[in-house]
DNA sequence: GTCTATACTGAGATAGAC
DNA sequence: GTCTATCTCAGTATAGAC
């Protein structure tokens, strides 16, 4: 079975950036783990950016369009009414629950990407629909709540899913499957938590 | 007014990580920010890394002493019960809070280095009693918690407060002081939120 | 179209002169 | 304590073999 250099490139990439790190991983750790040349992925990708940018869109469009059939499926089960955070927050992690069980180091490479800043790049070019429809669905099951604090609430908010997906190891020891209706709650908790002052 | 090599030294490289993040930010950018020779961050420091746990040892220390006595007293006030989590979040986070209102690059700088993945170094070089403390306050503030559930909402916790530090801008903008209020009741009602299964 | 060989610029680090 | 020169390795770019 032979491999294309494509492939063996983004898979290398996905496994040593899983483990490192983008920034802490080179060009030249990767086509040695691909052994191909160091020019193949400049004919390839063009960038080391452009390389990670193929390792996310390579996994994330079906999880994707499975976070958004999910949302879909709870909205038409909810009638109009606004659907449950637990359910809002299930469809999202879910399915990125599922691919961890079989493919944890992209679940790791996702978590990474987020950790070093590159959260507005990834979320403008792989995610604006599912960013609109989330925020949209999450926006509508707390309609009291001040643009102010639902803005900070969705930053606490991806500090949790981004913190866990870097932080949570290979799936033998659990991984981010282990952790996902355990972070359902833990968002669930805090999300709705009544707005205003303390004692 | 003489400013010794040292100090401008740390000063380009907090300003300058605090902007870019520690792996962006490259030596010969804070030598030239600080107007000394490259060698000269090598013989103070030894090294880039050491380098940053300077800019962090200088200002950390304050704001951990102001934490223990906060959470000390706080205890004081319980007389032996547990500490309301509230206040425990309140201990920790108000500190930092203060510290961002006149050193917002700072506040920004630990973020970073959470964010990119240095935690752990930080944590067991300048945390240690730090997280003892609160880490123990917390686990006795929900004793029937499972440790399984208790270890996994302190890592959605350190997440929410590690992406809040990196991305919150500067004090013009509120900033991260501007969050210590939101974040210690997001917190709690995360970390309050009964454990068990969904419906 | 695909890939190899090689060169270029800038990074962190180090030795040794002063 | 400070600075010059230099080392290695990073990402990138290009010329040309097949």
């Amino acid at each position: 079975m032979i491999v294309p250099t494509k492939q063996k490139i983004l898979d290398a990439a996905e496994r040593l950036i899983a483990e490192q790190g983008y920034a802490a991983t080179s060009l030249r750790q990767i086509i040695a783990g691909a052994g191909v040349n160091l020019a193949a992925v400049h004919y390839h990708f063009g960038s080391k950016d452009e390389l990670l940018s193929s390792v996310i869109e390579r996994k994330v469009g079906p999880v994707n369009e499975k976070r958004l059939a999910l949302l879909t499926e709870y909205e038409a089960e909810a009638k109009g009414a606004p659907v449950p955070v637990e359910k809002i927050f299930d469809a999202f992690l879910t399915p990125m629950g599922k691919v961890a069980g079989t493919h944890p180091q992209f679940v790791r490479v996702m978590g990474r990407v987020v950790a070093e800043g590159m959260l507005r790049t990834v979320l403008e070019k792989n995610f604006p629909e599912v960013q609109a429809r989330f925020f949209g669905a999450l926006r509508r099951s707390a309609p009291k709540m001040s643009d102010e604090e639902f803005e900070a609430r969705i930053q606490f908010m991806i500090g949790v899913v981004s913190h866990t997906m870097t932080m949570c190891g290979p799936a033998s020891e659990g991984g981010f499957e282990a952790r996902v209706e355990r972070m359902i709650r833990f968002l669930s908790g805090g999300f709705l938590t009544p707005e205003g002052g303390r004692k």
